[in-house]
DNA sequence: GAGGATTTGGGTAACGGTATCCATGTTTCT
DNA sequence: AGAAACATGGATACCGTTACCCAAATCCTC
């Protein structure tokens, strides 16, 4: 039973408790060499009559923590769920347990949850889509073992995970010429972020959008809505291209998220979905495969993501020094949100 | 500039940097009596020139580590994503920062993820919709400072932050008596807790829609489908209470989560909302406010009560001792889910 | 101007672990 | 049997802070 305010049990308390030393004690929790299975059935019965717990802090001043930041920029995406699911469910077989914090939508904001995460000793970092620039992100890299999911540069201090953005936006493209649309219009995301243009994963889908179309001869069709990959970015970015003339007949949002925002807008205008405009999203979230939604999405596995962000991570801890590339193929969910050109 | 591997520099750097000692150094830090105004500006400077962090383990050694941990069940429901902005607005101001954690769908992993909160001795916890007993919750608030969100029960070593879900709950199936409903059904949630059942609130909302249709001679109409707050528990709840024959002109789905996947279940049987069933859930997340969606609902303001949260929890870490509840009375939002019944 | 109070700065023992080094006892090998 | 190798257990410095002390200097007060 715990008393109100008594003090945790320490080393010390099972060392004394085990009649022996603190090292011994300490060898056992580590499973270091130098103890005899007589020593470590004595320690460990001690640790359980106790139920000692080691103090992570403590143990952070001179080894490890056994824990792993993971910032991500919010929580609203299901599609970092699944990174979480994937990763937690990779952690569930090490001694690592991860800790989210919120990077939130600005450059400082994330910089100050990332250094919190480094004032506290995780012992790596992974990060979902950071807005720091390269440089920034390879300084946090130097200090702590890192893994940056959903960027695209090469570093030869960080390990990236992420799926192949090209392939996923011309597959989505694709689709909506093979259906006869020519009014193909983009929903692509403005960021605070100070990365290289060409390695931030909306602006690699608008690319790859804008020449896809263009390889069609559909140039001149190119419209493109700068919004934001949230729901109500996708309302007013869809609403903004309805409201040209002649309006789209086929929406590409760049995530789910601003998809179902762009399914809003095309309802309000009293359009039918795939009738008069077809919607296609990114992401392949849960909520794009209700039946009443029925999002046209990109799959991306998250979860595979996720698993492999974890042991990249838990790799370089060990001390692997060498960087890797982890790059998920994604592919097409054709759902009912997406028809043949009126 | 950061060179790989290097030393962070220390208190001690800071100190001989300075010329001072490190006391002087650790009472700047931590305003503290004892230092002149000279002392404070040529100490801050050092900070700034080295670019000097404390390392919060070390902190955590002697006194608090400026951490709160927030144990999420998970981070799908975007409910949970009002109350983290909430919370971090408030820690804003404050020299606090908050970790999540994914408390999981059981209660072993969910105390394994607070165990985890309390290794690495974090000031405070606050934990939402959590599975555990009271007993293991007042095990925890014994420890360490300690706030519960969504449920109900009264402690006198936690503070409590909650809706009103009577109230709530009450709010929908009045709404749909008043629309003309009788056979309206409940899709509530089986949990893995060792709480009261009285104190959970997904037991509050069942037993209240038990109550009311009760007071309005519809006892008999009583239909329950047992299943779970998530998207799919929603749909085959809901598809089992469809089945029923007379089938129900109405749901009310436990939580907006369910909601949607009930919507799912009615359009995938070819009954159109609100004409043949009407859907109610409850949170008023935004997904349901989309057009095409029209949740009707029940809001409780997260981000409301996530500040409060954040407020309770730093009033206990600075020695509060009574507990204290903070409710919040819910509002019904109706939408286009809900009409007049057949 | 003596004595006490106050201000200012610093020395240093914790905090709870880890990991290096060392001492002792036990095998193994020639 | 003696030496070398190995196995086992323990003493202890150290990690980076905090906070409790104490000492010296300055300021009042009568």
């Amino acid at each position: 039973m715990v008393t109100p305010g008594r003090r945790r049990v320490t080393i010390a308390d099972v060392a004394s408790h085990a009649q022996v030393s603190v090292t011994a004690v300490s060898k056992v929790i580590r499973n270091a060499y130098g103890v005899s299975p007589a020593m470590r059935e004595r320690v460990k019965n001690a640790i359980d009559e106790l139920g000692y717990r080691p103090q992570v802090v403590a143990r952070g001043m001179r080894g490890r923590t056994f824990t792993i930041g993971l910032m991500l920029p919010h929580i609203r995406n299901p599609f970092f769920a699944d990174i979480l699911d994937g990763l937690t469910e990779y952690l569930q077989s090490t001694d690592y347990q991860a800790f989210m914090i919120q990077g939130g939508a600005t450059r400082k904001v994330e910089s100050r949850a990332v250094d919190a995460l480094m004032d506290r000793q995780v012992d790596g970092i992974i990060m979902v889509a950071p807005l720091a620039s390269k440089a920034r992100l390879e300084e946090v890299a130097k200090e702590k073992p890192t893994v940056v999911l959903a960027r695209h540069e090469r570093s030869s201090y960080y390990d990236s995970v992420h799926d192949d953005d090209e392939a996923g936006a011309e597959l989505v493209v694709n689709h909506l010429i093979a259906l006869g649309h020519r009014r193909i219009a983009h929903i692509t995301h403005q960021d605070d972020s100070h990365a290289r243009p060409s390695d931030l994963l909306h602006n690699i889908r608008a690319a790859t959008y804008e020449r896809v179309m263009r390889e069609h001869g559909l140039a001149d069709e190119i419209a493109v809505a700068k919004s934001f990959h949230h729901e109500r970015g996708g309302y007013e970015g869809a609403r903004e291209l309805l409201s040209r003339s002649p309006r789209p007949t086929a929406i590409f949002a760049g995530a789910d998220q601003a998809a179902l925002g762009a399914l809003a807008a095309v309802h309000e205008a009293g359009l039918a979905v795939p009738v008069d405009v077809s919607v296609a999203g990114y992401d392949n979230t849960h909520l794009g495969a209700l039946p009443y939604i029925a999002l046209t999405s990109v799959d991306q596995d998250g979860a595979v993501m996720g698993r492999a962000a974890g042991q990249l991570l838990l790799e370089r801890v060990e001390g692997r020094m060498s960087a890797v590339r982890f790059t998920v193929t994604p592919s097409l969910v054709v759902r009912g949100s997406t028809g043949e050109a009126a």
